[in-house]
DNA sequence: CTTGAAAAGAACTGCCT
DNA sequence: AGGCAGTTCTTTTCAAG
């Protein structure tokens, strides 16, 4: 599909805030109301807008601590793959698990409520899983997201 | 702020998407229209539901290749993480700056075309920063997501 | 491709239990 | 805290310029 920089817009102010409506965008954008949801839905029915997900605050919930995992499996192969995929969604404290190509076979986003519970996780449900080998571990200081390029 | 099981049965509904209504939640876990309203409310407010994002896909904005970056920097200190922080949020395909504790300084979660995309980004925009040491690249294959733990 | 109207539905408020 | 009834605002569709 192709993006104009009206849709370029629409898309970033959506990016800042899932929530504003499309009457909203049509006045911040001068649209018709229709005319911004229309576009709105057009993107949508493109796949390029997949969704709208919910931004989760882990601090307010009480897990202080995120940690970045790179895991290198022991033994690859078709079956340890899904056996590691398997058992890390498992683990509720796994936000998000990429399977990557490099010096890691997989990336893990894990939370914790402080370090001696993010240790918990990792030498009780994480480093006791069979196939695991080397692990590096990243823990979170801050970051910053960003909208991405739009096409 | 403490939360019962009406409200994590909310928030994991809302992290699915998070484009449903309240109306649509009281239906599906036995409450009135301005009950889960309230309730969805009171989360937002203790900070806990920080906002609604755009779930983007970039592969239909034909940003086919993810890669995360592990850098070092060369020097470290106040001055040098600010520029490197500047130099590196100023570059569109950059969807994401953590600052890490670790073996590195950041990890950044980068988007291309294709990827000579991804190349010209490395050489010409990333690696030309002064302050960048050592680099490890993770090439994503696929990724999945999950609501985390909700206290 | 746009406007304007209208029906449906969602958000929000006050009052009551 | 939860529910009912009502008001206001958005969304969504549709007819028409």
């Amino acid at each position: 599909m192709d993006l104009d920089d009206t849709d370029r817009a629409l898309l970033r102010a959506l990016a800042q805030d899932a929530s504003v409506s499309a009457g909203a965008l049509a006045r911040r954008f001068g649209l018709s109301q229709p005319t911004a949801w229309r576009r709105v839905r057009r993107l949508e029915e493109a796949g390029i807008l997949a969704g709208r997900r919910l931004d989760l605050d882990p601090a307010a919930l009480g897990f202080g601590v995120t940690v970045f995992l790179g895991v290198k499996l022991a033994a690859r192969g078709r079956v340890s793959l899904e056996d590691f995929e398997r058992a890390i969604t498992a683990i509720p404290e796994v936000q998000a698990v990429h399977h990557v190509l490099g010096r890691y076979d997989y990336r893990l986003r894990v939370v914790a409520r402080d370090l001696s519970d993010f240790e918990r996780v990792l030498r009780r449900r994480i480093m006791t899983l069979p196939a695991v080998g080397e692990i590096e571990a990243n823990v979170l200081l801050s970051e910053e997201r960003r909208p991405g390029p739009l096409g």
